[in-house]
DNA sequence: CAAGGGTATGCGTATCCGGCATAACCGCAA
DNA sequence: TTGCGGTTATGCCGGATACGCATACCCTTG
């Protein structure tokens, strides 16, 4: 006997049974109910059942809650009001209406654009509630495949993810590169890719940024040579660390000229093909009208900033 | 098309779509539902249909929840616990192993056999967790009603409610009179029912001490008259106030001698039929091993106490 | 291109639920 | 007492429906 019917069914006993007891009676619940008396008579001794013990106390005038009655209403009337309200808020988010929206975004590299979207979202939105959340591209991606982010903001390492998502590329950044203060390389006002031919490469952890070390020996590849990984760590600030101690080379999206880290330098990268794609990743299927009217923003913001 | 197929059913799919999204696969998902995978395989259209939106993203090695699948998981997963939970504790408690025990009580007249009452069921039963509730008779009747007590300690007010509940006799406490300090009856060292014929009596509100005057007017009828209420009061304090302004009476149980209220003297009754009532009420049905404890624990207080 | 994993579908059947008619019960009034 | 109006419970039957079986379909892999 597989207990298939101890859930559902007694769903729906004690929801009639709920509305019993407010009506004090089998009678006027059936109408309430839209079922016959007998019906909902059975379904009452159903339950007394299932559970083992007296709900209802049975007298000429109509019926009245026992104490397990009552304890019953006390359990069930919330879960079934938090049932209805989760049904409810499943069905609008199927049919699209999401109002909450959760964006997932690299601060260093997304200010520039995000900013500048969120403001115009409020204004054309402004029943949209935002939740923001700063997490590094591969949380981004996580999150977006835990149903935990309805948008992520990410730079090259969302190619690896795009075939999941739906995607848009907002834009292109240039590209520089990390080299030690103290070395000659950093003497320069640019590096051409060809000039960084057998340095020593700073990886970085793929779990945390996952493509990115991709992204690097697709460059070089494109100057003609491979680059040699020699340490891949964990943390852009240890990978940083390591290019003022271990006098290496990594690369970089231009917005890191911006910052500063003891001991290194960020010079610039000419090359045409040096290109930090910048990408909006978002849930597939049926789309929100929220998460389109962001993703629409985000694309005007960067056609702006380009 | 009554909504009623719009709750249980659903429930029944939704626990079904949680354990499909843990197993990762419909197959997996049926073998540990004990059902054939098509009828899940359906269940779950038939869940998409209910929500309009896919759940579930089909792929060649299985299923994997859509954004919507996991929004369901979050909100649902929670709610199907719960009720599992609050099922539990409902069958527990038909069974008669309720571990809580609400008991309902006046302070100042239960005192004296509630506590030695309490301290004795703790040794025997240490694992039955005690509520107390310092209430008024009324609402200790209203407690019992709701299912909110499982035990009522109460005076001669539980007559009115007796036929509802399960109850027992304590014991009987001797009776007093509340006179006003300056008339002559306060100088008596005990009065009798029959000298109160004629006095202005105060009654209490029936709200709140339910039967109180029906006891009184019992009384009286005992020595041969019929007390002539000049007003009625909610509160024991008001009463006794309007008792010293008034220079009226009212009758009361014994332990009222040991208070003490400005302007009012307490004499004893000695006649043998004045008597107050000290009464046990408990939820009727199966009673609970802790329950039918701590009634039996208070008979033996009581009758110690006698 | 067959094999082997997955999910979806067509069909017959058994189950189970609900409605109708009616019984049983109670309180009240004539 | 006997009816009357109200309640809940029961017998019986028909119809919806959900399940299981067999099979189709689809994709990846050898």
């Amino acid at each position: 006997m597989p207990d298939t019917h101890t859930l559902g069914f007694m769903m729906d006993r004690i929801r009639a049974l709920l509305t019993v007891i407010e009506e004090g009676s089998v009678n006027r619940a059936a109408v309430r109910l839209r079922i016959s008396q007998p019906a909902l008579s059975r379904q009452m001794q159903a339950l007394e059942n299932e559970l083992g013990g007296k709900l209802l106390e049975r007298e000429t005038s109509g019926v009245k809650p026992t104490a397990l009655g009552h304890a019953l209403v006390r359990s069930m009337r919330p879960l079934v009001a938090d049932y209805k309200a989760a049904v409810a808020e499943l069905r609008r988010q199927a049919r699209g209406e999401r109002s909450e929206l959760r964006v997932g975004y690299l601060i260093s590299a997304a200010q520039s654009v995000l900013t500048p979207a969120l403001a115009r979202l409020r204004e054309s939105h402004p029943e949209v509630k935002l939740k923001l959340h700063d997490l590094s591209p591969r949380e981004q991606i996580d999150g977006l495949r835990a149903g935990e982010l309805d948008v992520a903001l990410i730079g090259q390492e969302g190619a690896v993810a795009a075939s999941e998502f739906y995607s848009a590329r907002l834009g292109s950044l240039g590209v520089c590169v990390a080299v030690a203060e103290g070395g000659e390389l950093a003497t320069r006002p640019k590096i051409a890719l060809k000039d960084l031919k057998g340095c020593d490469f700073i990886g970085i952890d793929e779990e945390q940024m996952p493509g990115r070390n991709q992204w690097m020996s697709a460059l070089c590849k494109t100057a003609g040579f491979k680059p040699r990984f020699s340490v891949v760590v964990d943390g852009i600030t240890n990978v940083l660390s390591l290019v003022a101690s271990e006098n290496a080379v990594t690369l970089l999206p231009a917005y890191f000229q911006e910052f500063k880290h003891p001991g290194v330098t960020f010079v610039p990268v000419p090359d045409a093909r040096a290109k930090w794609d910048f990408t909006v990743l978002w849930q597939r299927g049926k789309v929100p009208a929220s998460t389109r009217a962001l993703v629409q923003e985000l694309k005007e913001a960067a056609a702006r900033f380009a």
